[in-house]
DNA sequence: CTGGCTTTGTGAAAACGTGCACAAACGTTT
DNA sequence: AAACGTTTGTGCACGTTTTCACAAAGCCAG
């Protein structure tokens, strides 16, 4: 019996869009409808609708012409292609200020992500108990990881200490990092990386706002005509 | 005077790295360093040097052939650029665990992005100190951002209430807005919108797990040899 | 079972982003 | 002042992502 296996590699855009049209998806679901078109699915996601069936189609044929997709089934489908179909239980590292709000959160648990760790290098913080979860001494971490075969780690220590945090977490055996410090982190090759900095965020839009400045007080110099303003951050929607 | 306006149209992406840069260059200057070549920066940042030279080839020709960037200049020019020569305070909706953990974090606050206002729609939470702002009652939302003349806002209400949030934060004046909400949001043409969301973080971790998995699975089945684990995603380094 | 309406799935084109490679420019050394 | 090593700035080719546009496929009415 075959695995089903992925058809193709998914292009890393698409899989960062899956997610949301996973959770469309899903409340979509609950508030009974069955079946939604591109269309209809595009409208909410903020995308083009080609995009979306685009998206879908890398996950193999699961539309009905003339109809659109089955709502249940284009679910299964995601969360199968994204590997949700299990848990992932991350480890956090750092029990600071971020570290807490993360473990007490619980649409963090609640989509597949429940925290399976919590360790910090503070001995105060150490034995504490956080989202229910008590907290470890950085040193354990590799007992941490290994008992509940975790794969996920978070790093919600202060920028300096972030490198520390993920050689840590390599150590142990994670293969895929969350960093929310701004520190670049460097990690061996096979590992994966993704960063949430907001205070990147804030400053593109900090650009934005500025062009949009710039834009106004130079209509009366520039002749070219009021040129668009850029209301399309790389992520999210814009109309 | 002319004032000194933006050469080209500077893409997003390049955009999306400037802060990167910054952040790298600001650390590098406080500990002494004056000059830095492409080489030096990338490595740092995690990226191509070729990449570092044209993005800030967008901002002109600020470099010295042979030698590299002045460090402080090159602060000085990204700041500018970005619009981070003045502060953007920015108004949080939403003063529940996200809103309180940001309003009380300083790194916000520390580059160039004051909190200048909280607001929810909870009379219990209205009237608390968080942060040290006071929070104020989403109906005086418009007071609160015309009182210091605020163009960002923050949205950190529960998802269902995103939607609401935003179409307040556009009444009241706001003209960019990021969003912590996994719910996408609609807005008029012209504002900005930016989206932070951790569930899709890590569902894209999540993803690359899977197919560590499966790779590892199919490598007795299928004959294309060892296709390079995938270490890097959409930002963030890897190595 | 035919015709009309709807919607998918996907080639092909266009737009965008990345990385190589190298001439031009600069400082330094002889 | 020429020769040399270094590093920028950018043209170009390549890869990725988006968008268009339409044939193929399905449903339904008559
Ligand atoms: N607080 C926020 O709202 C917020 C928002 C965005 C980003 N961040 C970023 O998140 C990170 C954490 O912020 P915070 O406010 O929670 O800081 P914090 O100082 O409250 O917490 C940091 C925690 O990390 C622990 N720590 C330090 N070195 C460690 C190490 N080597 N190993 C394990 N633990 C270690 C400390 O003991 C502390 O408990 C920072 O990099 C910050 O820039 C915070
Ligand atoms: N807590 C975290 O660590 C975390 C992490 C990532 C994302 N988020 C997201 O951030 C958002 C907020 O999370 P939270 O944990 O702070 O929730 P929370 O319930 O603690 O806080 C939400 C706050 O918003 C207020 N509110 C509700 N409707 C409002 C409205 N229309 N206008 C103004 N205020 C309103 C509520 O009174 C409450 O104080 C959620 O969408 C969540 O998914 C939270």
């Amino acid at each position: 019996m075959a695995v089903q296996r992925s058809r193709r590699r998914i292009p890393e855009a698409t899989v960062a869009r899956l997610p949301v049209y996973l959770r469309i998806l899903g409340e979509q679901f609950d508030i009974g409808v069955g079946n939604m078109s591109s269309e209809e699915l595009a409208e909410l996601a903020g995308v083009n609708a080609a995009k979306v069936r685009k998206d879908l189609s890398y996950l193999g044929s699961y539309g009905t012409r003339g109809v659109g997709y089955d709502v249940e089934f284009l679910v299964y489908q995601i969360r199968r292609e994204l590997g949700l179909t299990h848990d992932w239980p991350v480890v956090i590292v750092g029990a600071g200020n971020l570290g807490q709000a993360l473990a007490g959160y619980n649409g963090f648990g609640d989509r597949g992500f429940p925290v399976g760790g919590i360790v910090d290098i503070d001995d105060a913080k150490v034995g504490s108990v956080v989202g229910g979860v008590r907290v470890r001494h950085l040193d354990e971490i590799k007992q941490v990881v290994q008992a509940r075969n975790i794969s996920i780690g978070v790093i919600a220590t202060p920028g300096a200490a972030a490198q520390d945090a993920a050689d840590s977490l390599v150590a142990a055996g994670v293969t895929s990092i969350l960093n929310f410090t701004p520190t670049v982190i460097n990690v061996p090759h096979g590992i994966s990386v993704g960063k949430v900095d907001l205070a990147v965020e804030l400053q593109i839009l900090a650009y934005h706002e500025q062009r949009r400045i710039n834009a106004a007080q130079g209509s009366g110099v520039q002749s070219l005509s009021g040129l668009s303003i850029p209301g399309e951050s790389r992520r999210g929607a814009s109309a």
